[in-house]
DNA sequence: TAGATTGTTAATCGATTAACAATC
DNA sequence: TAGATTGTTAATCGATTAACAATC
């Protein structure tokens, strides 16, 4: 009670860029920070900061400001990274294999545990010290380990029914990559990593202007034809 | 004018979602669509459909609804995917090499022209027909070629110096998934894939009702024991 | 025409910003 | 203590939702 009991989307996505800045800082030998100054670097206003961190609880004191590395601290423990997690990453094309190779997540405590694919090509290659199992492997493994995360790197076409499979089988969270909005329910976590919804973001930004000012002249001539 | 000359984030962050859901229903055979209908598909109001549509203009018909390839099309030219563009990827590591590999891009118009790297040992491999260059032939290849989009998948710590050099070198866009927060000039777009942000997300999301609880238990301690 | 559904204006809700008392 | 800066409440701003007249 007093603090809420859920903190809204906005807030949440701007939690691992505190931890990311905050981490920076700390390499660089910052000791303390004030709302003030971190805002100036994020460009986000210190009010804001504030509000954010005060969602999850007082870690500043008055007339000082912020200890970095206590606060970067706290925002690990807050985003859950001071657990450690059990991942399986189902499908193993080009992203699937990406997130495998990445050594960083399993410093952080995302140990990947095993990977599965349909395709016959991909099944029993070895990818970042991790065999790749056949689909039909992926139920009887689920009965058989806790997984915390599965990342799905699957085709949109079969993303939601290997995601109930996932869901049956126990899973506590959706990594989703495919181009898909999933139904979970309630409980399950779900966050996606939509690429190419990024790059048509990217691709409309670098066009607003021409296409308002198309807009706009098509609506200019409109107005003297009625 | 009429026309707000600037749409916001929240409304630029929906229309990818709104073209890959008419793709979909286009490809399902549906003709005609009502923003109600729409809405239920994807999770949003009716209203907030009509209001984000007509940020660009009116693209439905009173009594009738919306027709789908039409609007499908509409929202494409939008988003930019009604031209072609060049693309290049400046780092071959695992999320190079996967934007690569995607076969995806270049059927909406993300022709892929060249790859760079710092590594001897990428260079002169060949990714899905591309042959990674030498770093040092990246200021070369931007004067002697049009680049609208560079792909920037680098490690943090090198990430805005060659931003400086592709802005520098006339690209249009930066499509970043270093994890950084990069500086760019005004006319310079870029969006951001933080994957490592994108999991912190999700084990915070997966996390957050066993630490409101402690929150709570904490917070409930103090105030028997102030 | 009558019915349906948009485009658009007005009302509401939530997030951001400002202000300031509490306090280190 | 005086100065600084937080934690928190109040004011503002913007985004979402509701309502309804316009119109196909």
């Amino acid at each position: 009670m007093g603090y809420k009991s859920r903190v809204s989307d906005a807030v949440v996505r701007r939690l691992p860029m505190y931890y990311r800045h905050l981490r920076e800082l700390e390499k660089a030998g910052v000791v303390r920070i004030s709302s003030q100054e971190l805002g100036e670097r994020m460009n986000l206003t210190a009010s804001q900061i504030r509000q954010d961190i005060n969602c999850f609880g007082g870690f500043g004191q008055q007339g000082y400001g912020y200890h970095v590395s206590n606060l970067k601290e706290r925002i690990g423990e807050i985003l859950g990274l001071n657990h450690e997690y059990h991942v399986i990453i189902v499908g193993a094309g080009n992203i699937g294999r990406a997130v495998a190779n990445y050594a960083g997540f399993a410093k952080e405590g995302f140990h990947i545990q095993a990977m599965f694919d349909v395709s016959p090509a991909l099944v029993g290659i070895d990818v970042h010290g991790i065999l790749v199992q056949p689909m039909d492997k992926l139920e009887a493994w689920l009965s058989a380990h806790k997984v915390d995360i599965a990342v799905l790197a699957v085709p949109a076409s079969c993303a939601q029914e290997i995601c109930d499979e996932l869901v049956n089988g126990g899973v506590r969270a959706v990594w989703n990559f495919a181009p898909v909005d999933l139904n979970l329910p309630q409980g399950v976590a779900v966050n996606n990593v939509h690429l190419s919804d990024s790059l048509h973001i990217l691709s409309y930004r670098m066009n607003e202007k021409e296409l308002f000012e198309a807009i706009d002249a098509a609506r200019n001539q409109d107005r003297n034809n009625p």
